[in-house]
DNA sequence: GCTAAATGTGAACACCCGGTCACATTTGCA
DNA sequence: TGCAAATGTGACCGGGTGTTCACATTTAGC
């Protein structure tokens, strides 16, 4: 391992450690540079800047692709769109919780709008869309692309939120037992899909919704 | 009116557009002095420095006594919980459509953590669970907070996120379409509520958003 | 061993921040 | 009218930011 490839990473690390320990407010070439025992100029040499070094490390973790995976890989199995779309919320559940790095972009990209939130945002949609398509225009009376964006909007919400605020509707948001009541919630909520979603028929679209096409 | 009264609600109100323009993140004493076209010491002698001032102008705005009255007020009529429930989400909605400085301050809450964004959290938790407590309890299958819970929390993260991107599954944030989608799902979501919480839910409330005057 | 490129350092720059100070102007009251 | 309090201004301070520069050290090749 080269000399700079070492420095590299250890930029990489402070980066990731920061944003754990302050969110990305406090992140910047001199703290980044700081905690990683190393001059800032380096930062602009080996990865121009703070953008670039957030794209580096942001293609380090490419969490999108890793869990959109996992979730493709049930898709071969037998399972019905309704626990399919359970699983996916799981997953997003789980992989908030488990990364604390990842709230806090997720948080950022809420405020911050540039070239790397745009970046981020752009990939998840699309590995969002491609997984809603699979489950969607099954039947004519639900709007399942609408219903599951309120949820997993309502999941995302809540686990962002835990960390600033200990309570959400008297639900605690920082103990497993008030994320059991929101899961059973969610599973609920799931049950309000109609039944023949898991027997799914060759309907043909309806004209309901909106033409889907990319966003620019 | 005295010069003094004038000029602080000069700067009360050159706080207000700085946040609806800049985001909480481009407020500061140097930020709003210059807009209220003042010396920035004033902030300090007239309201004891930016926490102070944030403080005042919440005050001012008061969203929540007045909101809370709102639902409050349909209360006295005969409506059943479930209605409540979805008039509640509909006044959430429309509060945060037509007040983009409360949607900054709210996006603030979810990353800051200090002693204004705590007491304006505490003030809406309390007026929340106050509603929720009225709707709860009512029945023994379904946990009314979490489940009320997840569909608020998704109203609000949708809301938010509209202003950085521009779809969410495929369902665009920024259209009146998009919106009725995400109003028709939580209508239905509401239909996962126990029967006897549900009837004469979609009843009361068919007609569009309607659009309210600035709260100030 | 010698030289040049790669690697790393620390200082300097201009800018913005919150906060405080002395001082000028205006108001209100005796 | 006169004088003190209220009101408002601009400069100043220490500190933090991102960015760039000149210089020191290490590495690699001939």
């Amino acid at each position: 391992m080269s000399r700079r490839e070492r420095t590299e990473r250890a930029i990489l690390q402070a980066l990731e450690d920061q944003i754990r320990e302050t969110g990305m407010a406090g992140v910047g070439v001199n703290s980044v540079a700081k905690r990683a025992g190393v001059s800032k100029e380096l930062i602009y040499r080996y990865f121009d800047g703070m953008p670039g070094l957030m794209m580096a490390w942001m293609q380090e973790q490419d969490f999108w692709t890793k869990r959109a995976n996992v979730v493709k890989n049930d898709e071969s199995s037998e399972q019905t769109p309704a626990a399919l779309i359970l699983a996916m919320l799981r997953e997003q559940m789980d992989g908030l919780a488990n990364n604390q790095a990842l709230c806090e972009v997720r948080r950022w990209e809420l405020i911050e709008r540039n070239e790397v939130s745009a970046k981020l945002a752009d990939r998840r949609e699309s590995a969002a869309r491609a997984f809603i398509d699979r489950v969607d225009g099954l039947t004519d009376d639900v709007d399942v692309p609408a219903v599951v964006s309120i949820m997993l909007a309502g999941i995302l919400y809540l686990m962002l939120r835990s960390k600033t605020e200990e309570y959400f509707l008297g639900v605690s948001l920082r103990t497993p037992e008030g994320w059991d009541r929101l899961w059973k919630a969610t599973q609920h909520l799931t049950g309000a899909l109609p039944p023949d979603l898991k027997e799914q028929s060759l309907r043909s679209l309806e004209t309901r919704r909106t033409p889907k096409e990319t966003d620019q």
